[in-house]
DNA sequence: TTTTTTCTGTTGCAAAAGTCACATATTATG
DNA sequence: CATAATATGTGACTTTTGCAACAGAAAAAA
């Protein structure tokens, strides 16, 4: 990932620059941001993951989305219509930077290196973005347990380039990423070894398929 | 929607001026174009409406995103990564502009009014996505299908400021995109017609709750 | 280290959703 | 206009999922 590393390196040294950036620094489990109508911040995690969590008024809670290096992230990307309540929970130490979006369209002078180095690499990190998302309807389209499970091992096996990967969420959160019931997902995922279409050791998943 | 109507007719009017674009024209019930992996097609809807639909190996369909004017699609947005077929079908008569992605960064020459005009209202039409993918999240991570009924149609309603409209899809359609069986679709429609919540005549659909 | 908290794994039962099959209505099309 | 194709509406039945409750394992905190 060489790119992004340079992303995150021009973002990081250029914000010292600009006085409408801040820069924070975040410890596991702390709550980074709450969606606000109308105040249009936009985010970028420059290092550590986070997850995009909307708890309903029922309490059912939801990973809507899992955040790692060079997420974008905050309400510009969301119009907060219910409500729910949206946080955006950090899983690690984390550093952000935050501002609020008018601020792209109006710079904050004539020659300031962040605003440059991001109106450069912003596009790439949008793609990135909305290829997230695409992938995450993608995963909530299927049809049954079985299959968001089955989609989601292959993902990550593609990403790891092998059949065999440790998860990376607990089984807990990844039933809410997955949106179904963690006993309905944990039976699932007994039936799926007793089929002999994967193996679970520990943490570890192991495709037995093709 | 001024603005909307401005990037249609700019985009419109200074596609004529580039090479590297074309503008076609469509029927109702066409196929638009087949994602293909790494064509890196990115396509702009000028006029209609059209849905990008996914068929599995089993043949069950999901409308994946619903697409109305100056919503973008194509391939840059969409990692194709199983063996689904993803297509996109026009629902009315449909005037789209298609390039290739590239060519955004590789302007075609110095004074492009196109390139200009795409580059000025990109980041606008991309929010817009962005936000539109994030209302399909949050509408598919409703737990039951009554609960995506009621968000679909408070949605729509929210959209029209108002609590009749008429439903802008079939309700074949309509269970295609919130992936959900048809006839149990129709059942939970019965239910909150029961329960005093909703009527339906017709294709209009009345809110009869707060 | 001990205690507390969170996570994992499992069950029986209830509720929800999917399947199939068919009748009717509505919309396209020759 | 007649006919075909597609969409809507419904019911009986099966499968899948969610819920609640609990015990043991693992991880975090004291």
């Amino acid at each position: 990932m060489n790119s992004s590393f340079n992303i995150r390196t021009f973002l990081y040294n250029f914000s010292k620059n600009c006085n409408k950036v801040q820069k924070k620094t975040f410890l596991k489990n702390e709550v980074i941001t709450t969606y606000i109508q109308k105040r249009n911040q936009l985010c970028i995690l420059l290092s550590g993951n986070a997850d995009l969590v909307r708890y309903d008024l029922n309490g059912n809670r939801t990973i809507v989305e899992h955040l790692s290096q060079n997420a974008l992230f905050g309400e510009v990307f969301y119009k907060v219509t219910t409500n729910n309540e949206l946080l955006v929970e950090s899983r690690t130490n984390c550093e952000v930077l935050f501002y609020i979006y008018d601020d792209i369209k109006n710079k904050c002078n004539k020659s300031c290196k962040f605003h440059d180095s991001l109106s450069e690499y912003l596009p790439e990190l949008i793609l990135d973005k909305i290829t997230a998302l695409n992938t995450r309807i993608e995963l909530l389209t299927q049809r049954t347990t079985r299959d968001k499970l089955l989609m989601y091992f292959s993902l990550i096996s593609t990403r790891r380039l092998s059949k065999t990967f440790e998860l990376p969420l607990s089984l807990t959160d990844l039933a809410d990423y997955l949106n179904v019931d963690r006993s309905a997902m944990m039976r699932e995922l007994k039936l799926l070894k007793e089929d002999k279409l994967v193996d679970k050791i520990g943490n570890r998943i192991i495709l037995l398929y093709e």
